[in-house]
DNA sequence: TTCTATGCAAAATCTTTGCAATTAG
DNA sequence: CTAATTGCAAAGATTTTGCATAGAA
């Protein structure tokens, strides 16, 4: 129905800049890793991979779009984010999270502890984050006994948020 | 990549055709539910609910219209599918899984305790529906915790399965 | 120079809508 | 008879591709 309502995102925990880890950031990592892959250092992906690396939640390929576009940063076009997205995806530096509205989303995959999940209002659209270490060890258990070799886990929790809730 | 490839669902667990609940089958609960929110019945959604009511994991709007031309039960028109999906998704009846792959998929909501949640192999697309009470255990806690009046969840392991991980 | 990266526009997909015909109650 | 239900085709929205150009090594 509206999915044009902007989604709002509202970061819980960590403040918003804290990108600076013990050793590397996420972005140094993704640049590392796309030069190891061969690739050479291109104005578009590199806008992506700089505002990706800024974002505490996942995005929409529209919403990256236009962050780039009046964000003050480069403009790119909108073949190139889907093209970047996918070449990230596959170096594993991105993750598409399914938050089960129709549109796809993407955030950075947490080269340390600062994985998270996502709380999702289905009224209005929020998305929320959030982490929680007993849930994380729930999953670790789990991961051991099943017939897939897991790499990655991804948990919505879907409800009424205090505003919708009223 | 490869979204092309038929997504093989593997049952786990219970056998397939177990729909016998002690009091009252979903597509039971599916009737009564559109009937008190005075609908009428034509044979599209019928066509639509009995067939979710087989199944034991999600299926994407394709996989249903395909499953209704060639399974046999009546022909329905795309349109109506997600008509009758969007329906259904709003009497709560059938939930949206972000699986993260393009498409969305749909699965009946568990009336009853047969509540289970999905391992994605990212290599070939295979979908395989689990359950762990330990984990359902952990999410209740977590629930309760968390600024959302939460009404449902979803969670999804990816990794490699037996087959891919060769 | 050589191969990757990017933009643009066209094409392919997936979903939604408008409208007329059909059907249930 | 009245209102919900459906199918069909057209419209929208989202994502992917082909191709020529620009850019990095």
């Amino acid at each position: 129905m509206s999915q044009t309502a902007p989604t709002r995102v509202q970061a819980r925990g960590k403040p918003h800049h804290d990108t600076s880890h013990s050793v590397e950031t996420w972005v140094e990592h993704a640049e590392t890793t796309l030069a190891a892959a061969g690739r050479k250092r291109g104005g578009a992906r590199r806008a992506l991979v700089e505002l990706l690396g800024n974002q505490q939640c996942a995005l929409t390929a529209q919403e990256i779009e236009d962050a780039l576009r009046h964000g003050g940063t480069r403009r790119v076009s909108r073949a190139s984010v889907y093209r970047v997205l996918d070449e990230l995806e596959q170096l594993r530096l991105v993750q598409r999270v399914g938050i089960g509205q129709r549109m796809v989303r993407y955030e950075r995959v947490s080269n340390h502890a600062e994985h998270h999940h996502h709380l999702v209002c289905d009224e209005c659209g929020t998305v929320i984050p959030f982490t929680d270490p007993a849930l994380e060890r729930a999953i670790q258990t789990l991961s051991r006994r099943v017939p897939l070799t897991v790499s990655d886990h991804e948990i919505v929790l879907h409800g009424a948020c205090q505003d919708c809730a009223a």
